[in-house]
DNA sequence: CGGCGTGCGTGCGCTGTCGAACAGTCAGCC
DNA sequence: GGCTGACTGTTCGACAGCGCACGCACGCCG
């Protein structure tokens, strides 16, 4: 793997990208494991570079919820900044691969030596506030069929490969909907071969149409990004 | 008013208190005034006072949502730390009253200049992050009886009066619902004296009942708040 | 005092999702 | 080669909330 491959490091310049990667270790993602737990602390921040990371919520005996996700164009532990609080929400692996982790302490003490980092880590951060407030939309006003092509399309971009694992459980505890739901729209995605999937090894046939029956969110998600991490640029 | 019955600025050192404070100029909070528009940076942080101020996100053609409350326990604008991008929320005045505020480049240079007021702004962040995630849930699990009993009860914690203005249509679109389906919830609250209201003038009548009506995540929002602001102290 | 706008209550049919339960199918393993 | 566990597909009744539409009541203002 690149050494710097997760684009948040990438845009560093090559100094402050060094000094981070100095105190950074290499950490392998696997497939489901726990990077944190409810109501404990984050020990380290991960800057993957293949895999990618849901953030998970649980609420009363609901099945679960996914609040966040963080792949190579993100961090999990942008809120280490701003002190090392119990989270509400679980960090789970969903897709296997390399990344980097740096201890709390590390990175707050590079972010104070690093104006550079801190700007990135602070965007970052910007980018889950408001990707949340987006989300919380989504979930109050879209239906399954949009949103399942919209979790399909972001972990795509994550995963970076237009195949991946996951079963119809999993991204029914995603989307917080019962895992007949997910099988009702992956049945019409399907059959309408934007995907193919089986036995959780699932491949994305049709990006383009998968987008035209994704909810408005997956747009002003990826606009978001660009409008905080290149102000200015043209999309 | 007392000058600093803001608790964010209450819990400050004096020194600390004092400097802000010279910073920040009154202003009055309107009903139904619009502090920030979708889509562009917020000029001003503010510290409610007696007021309290929604924040409310309009997606696609659907009504609206309010994904955030900030009253004389928080601040708006903690988001100013990061950068001054877009928000892609409206901010809006739910409650009239005064509140100080601080022109953005002076909140980031008191913040630089006082680490404890950078600890309170950056804790206020942290609470906004997690309520969010919660609310996320919430708005995916709970129906709308519960979820009215909680705004009654946020409101009534932020309005710090048991009586406030709000119209039956003003709830529909914090809560993302039809104004009918509020009808409904609140007629069952008056009917069971939880609440009294009349074109508009609520007035909550049995705190504890209500409490009991609501969803966890009114609870789980004191416990959220509590533990951040005061680590380490019993509830 | 009569009109009009705002706020509140009710009814009806529709639909997306839920909960529960069950059947079929494939993969790997002893 | 058959068993076992994981994964997928289907069905059924129930129901919360939706869109739409109509009616009523209060209060302000000319």
């Amino acid at each position: 793997m690149l050494p710097a491959d997760n684009l948040l490091i990438r845009q560093l310049p090559r100094l402050a990208r060094k000094r981070l990667l100095d105190q950074c270790e290499p950490f392998e993602l696997v497939m489901s494991a726990e990077l944190s737990v409810r109501g404990q602390s984050l020990s380290h921040a991960h800057f993957p570079v293949e895999g990618f990371i849901s953030l998970v919520i649980d609420v009363d005996t609901y099945p679960a919820l996914e609040v966040g996700m963080a792949g190579r164009e993100a961090m999990l532990g942008a809120e280490l900044l701003l002190g090392s609080a119990k989270a509400p929400w679980r960090a789970v692996v969903q897709g296997a691969g390399h990344s980097w982790r740096i201890g709390a302490q590390a990175l707050r003490r590079e972010c104070a030596a690093s104006p550079v980092l801190l700007k990135a880590v602070q965007t970052s951060l910007l980018v889950r506030l408001h990707q949340q407030a987006l989300a919380s939309a989504c979930e109050r006003f879209h239906m399954i069929g949009p949103r399942l092509a919209r979790w399909l399309l972001m972990s795509q971009d994550r995963a970076q490969s237009d195949h991946f694992h996951v079963t119809h459980e999993g991204m029914a505890l995603m989307l917080g909907v019962r895992r007949v739901g997910v099988t009702v729209a992956a049945s019409a995605l399907q059959h309408s071969g934007l995907i193919r999937y089986h036995r959780g090894e699932l491949t994305v046939l049709d990006r383009g149409a998968l987008e035209a029956r994704a909810c408005t969110c997956y747009a002003a998600d990826r606009a978001l990004h660009h409008a905080l991490f290149h102000p200015g640029k043209a999309p």
